[in-house]
DNA sequence: TTCATTGACAAAAACGTTTTTGGGCCTCTA
DNA sequence: TAGAGGCCCAAAAACGTTTTTGTCAATGAA
């Protein structure tokens, strides 16, 4: 079933034929008509390896997906949307995405992996997500002279494409609304500040705290898995420190519902005696008990912003510097906050 | 940095380099442990496109994760385990896997997904998840004589290799325990029924009953998406019917937490009034309110075992008909369910 | 001694495309 | 009518492997 079985069929050259195959403009459009209609009747497929090996390019944009700090899950509710958006628009424009996963978390063993992806051929873009403020990956990416665009952003020399939810924003908002609602001790349950998304959260709820000239407790800035069980743990140590907030902002919802949990432990009522708030707005958000005022993000959208950036760059249209997208947040209030009693 | 290099620079054939690599035994076992000290230390990498145009061999097993019911969420946790675990394994054998995904979940659109990838030669083996009792993917795969395992079963003539979770007896189990319980009206809050999870979930259920001489109320028996809105809606239209159960077992957590907050709503309490169970053992699960009875199942081990039965496929070890694995189940007892009131 | 066997390597032919180069024919202009 | 320039198409050379076939020396048996 190869172009040279096509060919002799049409009584074409196989040359004419790969070049109708590929749109060019030096092949009238009766015969790149003919061709098409025939390659379509015979089922005919270009050899993937073949075309692979001959132009180089591989029509495949890649994603490794990150380990969980369980070393089991790495793929959260989040990564499914992100990617589901990025498919869809790469989708319309000849590529496809393709993930792989890392099943370890250790740094030597994901620049192996890396360095396996890229530099073994095997894709034309990448896409790195969940980004640390300092990420080899970056670096990895341009010396391989790969296109490539990350979720989320980074710190390096040279500027790069990213996508991005508005952290910042987010928990400047959320913040805001707990000084609002009068209370003055606010904690932050946030993630790793090795990654950026985490660094960013932090810089909003400090922003919300300095606007309104409330001193910083560092006591009140925790950090831990973006999970229900950290989210519990680190609740349950605020509770019962010396001076426990009056609200609690969290960096997922997961992290809230474990929050939850641990005041409805001590018999502290949420939205009632304590504040409480997430981020991503899940489907799980809107049925807790008591439904969770949280922060949501567009993460499809995003994911279309990217796989069209990633598009752009492939085609050339548009330089790293030239891709910065920022999605907006919006807070979505619903019952888990509270004003200060 | 191709082969033709790594010999010149040795001084020897391709072709001899090429064996070496490949671990052939008509080659000296000290050219061949030369051969790859210096390929390291070049840092050469075989071109995939090149060894798949000519091998045939793509050393991937791809997987396509299909789109959820919403449109946009299409892995989820389960998801996330499973591949993990697959990825693991394949590792260890030299493959790969990769994920692509469905963006919509028509029929059409999927089949011709699968075809393009099947027939598209990008992979050497095939895992189809989420299986349905009739499932035209299994005869695509079968037709292109691509290797394959399911991820759950399904209805077909030949035999065909599967691994599964005890679905029916986890449903079994759930319901014996609300009959023990003393629970005589019990609802199964179940996903659709084409898919060949659902069918075993009833299965059980019906087994449970009728090993109790239980008459089966089909009004009990309801289906729908296995999130959290779709959980609430249903349970509340059993709570408003003319004769309410007092116990319901859910398809999924999610289920069973949208199935909580309809009973909240209507202050009827859970792990008191009404006993209500999940499935999956999510991390969410045991920090709802009440914590939620659930079904424990491996699905990382599961993973671990679908890799390993498409490495002895991949390497002739073993005949799909040999492939049959079912991980046990175990029920989690917490405080969502109780004896009848 | 002679001739088959074996061990270690080399030569060369694919695999199915893409792309460069080139050539024939027709039309148009001078 | 001759030459120029478009338009279509064909020939052929890659791309980097794997694998079949072949070669040559050393070894073994008769």
């Amino acid at each position: 079933m190869s172009i040279v079985q096509l060919a002799q069929d049409l009584g074409l050259s196989i040359s004419t034929v790969s070049r109708a195959l590929n749109d060019y403009d030096d092949v009238a459009p009766a015969t790149k008509a003919r061709v098409l209609k025939r390659a379509r009747e015979i089922g005919y497929r270009p050899n993937p390896g073949a075309r692979r090996l001959k132009s180089g390019k591989t029509s495949m944009v890649g994603v490794i997906l990150p380990a969980a700090t369980d070393g089991v899950r790495f793929v959260d509710s989040v990564a499914s949307s992100l990617l589901g958006g990025v498919e869809l628009e790469l989708e319309s424009g000849g590529y496809s995405l393709i993930a792989s996963m890392q099943t370890r978390n250790d740094l030597v063993r994901e620049t192996a992996l890396y360095e396996n992806f890229i530099k073994g051929g095997w894709v034309d873009a990448l896409l790195l997500v969940r980004t640390r403020v300092s990420d080899s990956r970056v670096e990895l990416a341009r010396a391989a002279k790969l296109p490539f665009v990350t979720y989320g952003r980074t710190e390096t020399a040279e500027p790069y494409a990213w996508v991005d939810t508005d952290n910042e924003k987010a928990f400047y908002l959320a913040t805001l609304r707990q000084i609002d609602f009068g209370h003055r001790r606010i904690a932050l349950l946030n993630g790793p500040l090795e990654y950026t998304f985490a660094r960013l959260r932090e810089k909003g709820y400090m922003r919300a705290l300095a606007k309104n000239r409330i001193q910083l407790d560092r006591l009140l800035m925790l950090n831990g898995d973006l999970n229900e069980v950290s989210g519990y743990a680190l609740c349950r140590s605020l509770l019962v420190s010396a001076q426990p907030p009056t609200a609690i902002v969290c960096a997922t919802d997961a992290m809230a519902i474990g929050a939850i949990a641990a005041c409805r432990e001590r018999n502290i009522e949420v939205g009632g005696q304590i504040s409480i708030t997430g981020y991503g707005n899940s489907s799980a958000s809107a049925f807790t008990n008591p439904p969770l005022t949280t922060i949501d993000h567009a993460v499809f959208d995003n994911g279309r912003h990217i796989g069209q950036s990633l598009l752009r760059l492939l085609r050339g249209e548009a330089k790293p510097a030239d891709i910065h997208y920022l999605e907006p947040v919006v807070l979505v209030p619903r019952k888990s906050d509270c004003p200060r009693q």
